[in-house]
DNA sequence: AAAACGGGGGC
DNA sequence: GCCCCAGTTTT
């Protein structure tokens, strides 16, 4: 199976079941991607957008979010998982954003506090700038179709690379997500309902 | 490589 | 109660 089908068959039924789409779909300033995203790890996307809605309808920029007392980050984000500390990275990467140019390079939003390569990457993403970013569900994922076997983010993110062409890499940032938190579960995959059954190593990982 | 960091929602 | 959650940092 050609990796545009493949793609295709995974995103359609991510979107028959709902796969939540927030984060992909919402217009914000690169500032509040890199928030967002943070926001975001280990935590549903509706808990996210709760999160997010409060916390931009408080701070009309990245001053506000920099100025504000982390107990009131805590009060506004209180939905998402790891609250505290993530509330007070958040304070942290606005006191540092609100004294320079907003990063445009891996090795610059790595740098920030409570940004990994996997929120780094999709800032990029958001950016316009070629950009795989690997959670979860793309590493296990790519792992259970056989794309590739690796045992860590990284090493698929570098295999990744070479196997997509660049015009594909933003869609694999979203559409894997979406078959994976629809179709392809971690622990109790729905086998009986997945539409590329034909290229699966059965539950590998 | 594994543990720690935390809490909420669905069935 | 178990599953699941758009990870990062520290050990």
């Amino acid at each position: 199976m050609d990796l545009q089908s493949l793609l295709e068959k995974m995103e359609r039924v991510a979107k028959e079941r709902n796969a939540p789409i927030f984060l992909h779909k919402a217009k914000l300033e690169p500032y509040q991607i890199l928030i967002a995203t943070v926001l975001s790890s280990r935590t549903r996307d509706e808990q996210t957008a709760k999160a997010v809605e409060k916390l931009f309808s408080r701070a009309k920029g990245i001053e506000d979010i920099a100025k504000m007392k982390v107990e009131e980050i805590e009060e506004l984000i209180k939905s998402v998982g790891f609250y505290r500390v993530k509330a007070r990275r958040i304070k942290e990467i606005a006191e540092i954003l609100s004294r320079r140019k907003f990063p445009e390079t891996f090795e610059e939003l790595t740098q920030l506090p409570g940004v990994g390569r996997k929120t780094a990457n999709i800032v990029l993403a958001y950016l316009g700038k070629p950009a795989i970013a690997v959670d979860t569900h793309v590493h296990r994922i790519s792992n259970r179709i056989g794309l590739v076997k690796t045992k860590t983010p990284e090493k698929t993110e570098e295999e990744l690379r070479k196997i997509f062409p660049t015009e594909l890499w933003e869609k694999v940032n979203y559409v894997f997500v979406g078959f994976g938190q629809t179709v392809c579960l971690p622990r109790n995959p729905k086998c009986s309902e997945c539409p590329i059954g034909d290229v699966c190593q059965k539950n590998i990982i």
